[in-house]
DNA sequence: GGCATCTACCGCAAAGCTGCCACATTAAGA
DNA sequence: TCTTAATGTGGCAGCTTTGCGGTAGATGCC
């Protein structure tokens, strides 16, 4: 398997557990970090960027139904429960809390993974469909890879589009040349500086009002460009450094 | 619970598990339908409304995970499987054919209204009509595999309708040419994106008004085909997962 | 066997996108 | 103000992608 299945933290404090886990994980496409007390597993996941989480309910610091229902007030990743305590009102609270599934240790891995692939599954979809992203007139679906201007539709060719998203993605901040090449053409595509310059230029007669006095896509001199994110705070997209 | 926590059909052959189980799960809230033979549960699941689906793997006319492969075919809800095998490759199969959880017998009530619940949850937000799709004047029923245009019915072959199915599920979002390709031709065909071309465009024929100027069927350059999710783009397409 | 239907596949024309150049314009710094 | 570097933009040849007519073989049905 060698896609990225998901980035996945993994909250227990036996060592053992962990040698085991990890190396199975990771073979399975997962990108795997750990934490050993519930703390340090909030500051992780507060940090974001984690599409699922697998926790045991017995931690040094913190009970993990705690974890549970902390993440459950801000994030919607997958949560899989593993735990030593086969009692029923534990199952039934980390479930109600928001866990989409309980394991029982022992448990082999095979089953792990499908509960977690089952869990996971579908979801992709509720993130995808909500990446709308705003400012001001223009409207970006990054699933539909449509763009509107005051809810028109305007058509953009792939590489026009692309450009868009890695612009829509760092909204506020700088997308470097450097960063918007490897966006539109790829890391082993000898791209040039200047395309980059065409293809904002192209974008910009599509998408501004005043092609020649630019408000949405602003030329930082030197460093790159930047889409104006006026007002609308959006979903603060982490994912910046992705596209 | 005083209010309907949803629609469920319970599958088993078990006479005496339906008599406990079935009070249990109307006490719950549940509006609970049995059926005893996977031929029957198929017919019921086809004729619509169910928000669950609770199945027995070793029914007597049908491996419980057939029905699972079939209904997945079309549906979308929670499916949890039960059962007396407590194997390993059992739950790994059935989970990856698309069940949502996996309970061994004999199990507690308690916990299987909890998972229960927990399949159920975060749903809702999908569309409602899991069996029947509209967008302008095509209308999708995925069950039944027939197409309507302007309520006349539209003949599809096999692979036309399979085409289309998969472009309903992601309506408003893309399909790619490989998610289109493995949609009909499966993960093991060594299909060309060339067929999906071919097949896209002998639908056209069928269901556009003007074949050469698509308003369905949309073509997103390099990247694969939309279709048209009419009025707001915005949640309305259901879960991409599937096809 | 005969007929209808479906499927895989070829090949070519049309559409539309991309790369790239030449040159105009603008911004920054001394 | 002048110089220099960086940026903006029209244009077009060539290429990739797509649309689609057509055919041979496979499949299923009377």
């Amino acid at each position: 398997m060698p896609q990225i299945a998901g980035r996945l933290l993994l909250v227990d404090d036996e060592p053992q557990l962990i040698r085991v886990l990890v190396p199975a994980l990771s073979a399975a496409g997962f990108v795997v970090e750990t934490a050993t007390t519930a703390a340090s597993a909030l500051a992780m996941l507060a940090a974001d960027g984690y599409n699922a989480l697998l926790v045991d309910l017995g931690l040094p610091d913190m009970d993990g139904k705690e974890i549970i229902a902390k993440l459950r007030e801000w994030s919607d990743i997958a949560i899989v429960v593993l735990s030593a305590r086969d009692r029923e009102d534990e199952k039934v609270a980390a479930l109600d809390l928001g866990a989409d599934d309980f394991v029982n240790k022992p448990f082999s891995i095979g089953e792990l993974l499908a509960r977690l692939r089952a869990s996971l599954r579908g979801r992709e979809f509720r993130f995808a469909s909500q990446q709308d992203f705003r400012a001001g007139d223009l409207r970006v679906n990054f699933a539909s890879r449509q763009v509107f201007i005051m809810g028109e539709e305007i058509h953009l060719t792939p590489h026009e589009f692309d450009l868009v998203r890695c612009l829509a993605r760092n909204a506020g901040a700088i997308a470097t040349h450097k960063q918007l090449m490897l966006a539109v053409w790829g890391p082993d595509a000898n791209a040039d500086a200047q395309f980059v310059r065409v293809l904002v230029s192209q974008v910009r007669q599509k998408i501004e009002e005043n092609p020649s006095a630019p408000r949405l896509i602003l030329t930082e001199l030197g460093v790159g460009y930047r889409l104006a994110s006026d007002g609308v705070a959006e979903v603060a997209s982490p994912a910046a450094e992705a596209c």
